[in-house]
DNA sequence: CACTGTAGGATTGTTACTTCA
DNA sequence: TCTGAAGTAACAATCCTACAG
């Protein structure tokens, strides 16, 4: 045990520790100069020094500067408890194991050091891995719109092709909710389902790419739309008027991001959704 | 046996906070 | 009450050596 204190004012030409306890005062903060010694810091005492401090013995080596594993076991205990350490739990621990209060201390500030890297480390893989995963259900999102856009104008291309009788007039909210685009007149008219309340979404299923869960569901444009798809607003989704459903860039998250939002904040803990 | 990367104890400089004259 | 100096603790960055591979 005593070995450990190797550094600790044994060392003339290292540091400076005035007072007892951790209650000390360090070279510098004394005017001492410190320069010449922090130039070439001995990591151990020399063997005079060893030899005053009573330290010195026949199987006294280098490697007595770690701690022993015992006395580690105990420190983590104690860091498991609280990583902080009050002055008088540093006291009773250094005495208990034989330590200064000072190597208490900064064993504690290297534990806590040590404890935010990796706690660093494993939340930039988290964040790492949850971006791929976006990243990918991106992607694939992207890839499905494309897929659905042309499948929409083909299918349009085909009705208007056709000589099909016109049907029954869409009702205008139902209109105004697509794209707030009036069907022209003389052109083929189809029921929405997108708006018309429970039946209606289309759904986009995310895990095994998005489909037209109800097959009635479809979508349009006119001649006078777009052609870009405008993705029908989700059941649960408020509008809150700035967006009249035309997207110059169809946005696919459209169905599902909320999901991912609250699957991302789930992994990532707090710390998302505790931002302002 | 030399070399290299890593772990861990220790040091240094800085900052924030408290106390006291 | 305000203010500046000094004391103290925490932290980041770095140093330095032991040790394993």
């Amino acid at each position: 045990m005593e070995s450990n204190r190797l550094l600790f004012g044994s060392n003339s030409n290292s540091m400076f520790f005035l007072g007892n306890g951790d209650n000390y005062f360090r070279g510098t903060r004394m005017g001492f100069n410190m320069e010449e010694g922090s130039k070439k810091r001995p990591f151990l005492s020399s063997l005079d020094d060893m030899l005053e401090e009573e330290y010195y013995d026949e199987q006294m080596t280098e490697k007595k500067r770690r701690l022993s594993p015992e006395q580690v076991r105990m420190l983590e205990r104690s860091f498991e408890e609280e990583n902080k350490l009050e002055p008088e739990r540093k006291t009773e621990l250094a005495k208990k194991l034989g330590l200064q209060p000072r190597q208490v201390a900064v064993w504690f500030q290297n534990r806590r050091a040590r404890w935010k890297t990796k706690t660093l480390e494993r939340d930039y893989d988290r964040l790492k891995s949850s971006f791929d995963v976006l990243t990918s259900d991106f992607d694939s999102i992207v890839k499905e719109n494309e897929k659905l856009k042309a499948q929409v104008l083909s299918l349009t291309e085909k009705l208007q092709s056709k000589d099909v009788p016109e049907i029954s007039t869409i009702g205008d909210s139902t209109v105004k909710e697509a794209g707030d685009v009036p069907a022209p007149s003389g052109h083929v008219k189809l029921e929405d389902h997108f708006s018309s309340g429970s039946g209606g979404s289309a759904v986009v299923d995310d895990h095994d790419g998005p489909q037209l869960v109800d097959s009635g569901d479809s979508y349009f444009p006119d001649d006078d739309y777009p052609h870009e798809y405008v993705a029908p607003m989700d059941q649960s989704e408020e509008d809150d008027g700035s967006d009249n459903g035309q997207n110059d860039f169809p946005y696919p998250f459209a169905t599902t991001d909320h999901h991912h939002h609250h699957e991302e904040a789930d992994a990532l803990g707090w710390w998302v959704w505790s931002q302002p």
